[in-house]
DNA sequence: CAATTTTCGGACAAATTTATCATAAACCGT
DNA sequence: ACGGTTTATGATAAATTTGTCCGAAAATTG
């Protein structure tokens, strides 16, 4: 688990409002009970998570009937790291693997450079890849995004056959 | 932070009674208290985490005088894997990045293949690096372990010059 | 203006992780 | 056999994360 609960429904809410924002282009606001109940994260829970978003400007909020929560810039603009950074400390990049409270270039701990690429990538995606990105051609299935099985081993025709993972 | 701070904590520790049996191979158990204080890892704390890895039959341990714990394979069969599923569960490495409880292959989260590589990676590197690569020429430096500096940016020469991170 | 709907904020509760303690059990040297 | 030393165990406490609740505050509608 590399992301907090938190984080992990942050991102999950986020994704739904961009493809929903994308679909329903005329509505501004969605509600956050809206979200939470497709997504089935616990309402307060995140409604206490959206707070956060809002006040890191990633959502603007709307009270009232007609009232609820959008993206504050256009999915393009918000990285998986803005999320992060509202919710979580992002401070796990940095830390040593294990522990180590001196792990630098200077002294490195025996995993350092091993684990230095692991960081790399994973800091390289959560800057990188947008909302955008990620709602592209996927699609809702369950309240839920689903990447176009375009990528994987299989893709398409998925009758009886193949194994699970 | 991927690992739990008892992971961490049990590879400290595991580390340091490889490089310390290296160089002492007279002498057959060390004690908790001192890896403890040499690492500074809260005792008490520790001594829980060890009586896992010796429940998992990573460390044998000997009470009374000239008691303590020891490796109780060789480090070459030790790997990051066997401490870590000792006293973490591992099952993160299964866990969906974003929360979602029905990301399979079939049916992926947006991030579901970007972070797959990730993953593959991090498992490939607990899976099979050993205690005896990672205290191979490393050396201890205030009770902790230290790579060579032979792989990073710079090695050797390291005066006046030269960042931090 | 009143009623309704929604977010906001603080306080609280539960669960998990991290840390501490006290006591028991095992071992060793004498 | 005894006293000292060390791990083993179970109980407990503190800290953090996760989840819940309630009473506002703000906005819309009629």
């Amino acid at each position: 688990m590399i992301f907090s609960r938190a984080a992990e429904y942050a991102i999950q809410a986020m994704l739904y409002l961009a493809k929903w924002h994308e679909t329903h282009p005329e509505e501004r606001y969605l509600q956050t009970r809206e979200i939470a109940e497709a997504q089935e994260i616990p309402y307060y829970f995140l409604a206490k998570i959206v707070q956060d978003l809002t006040r890191f400007e990633l959502l603007t909020s709307a009270k009232g009937p007609q009232g609820g929560i959008a993206l504050a810039r256009s999915p393009e603009e918000i990285r998986i790291l803005d999320i992060i950074a509202a919710v979580d400390s992002t401070q796990y990049l940095s830390r040593c693997v294990i522990g180590y409270p001196e792990c630098t270039p200077e002294t490195p701990c025996p995993l350092h450079y091993d684990w230095q690429k692991i960081k790399t990538q994973i800091f390289h995606i959560i800057e990188h890849v947008t909302l955008a990105d990620l709602i592209k051609d996927a699609q809702f299935q369950n309240g839920r995004l689903v990447a176009p099985l375009t990528f994987g081993v299989v893709s398409v025709e998925l009758g009886e056959s193949s194994g699970k993972s």
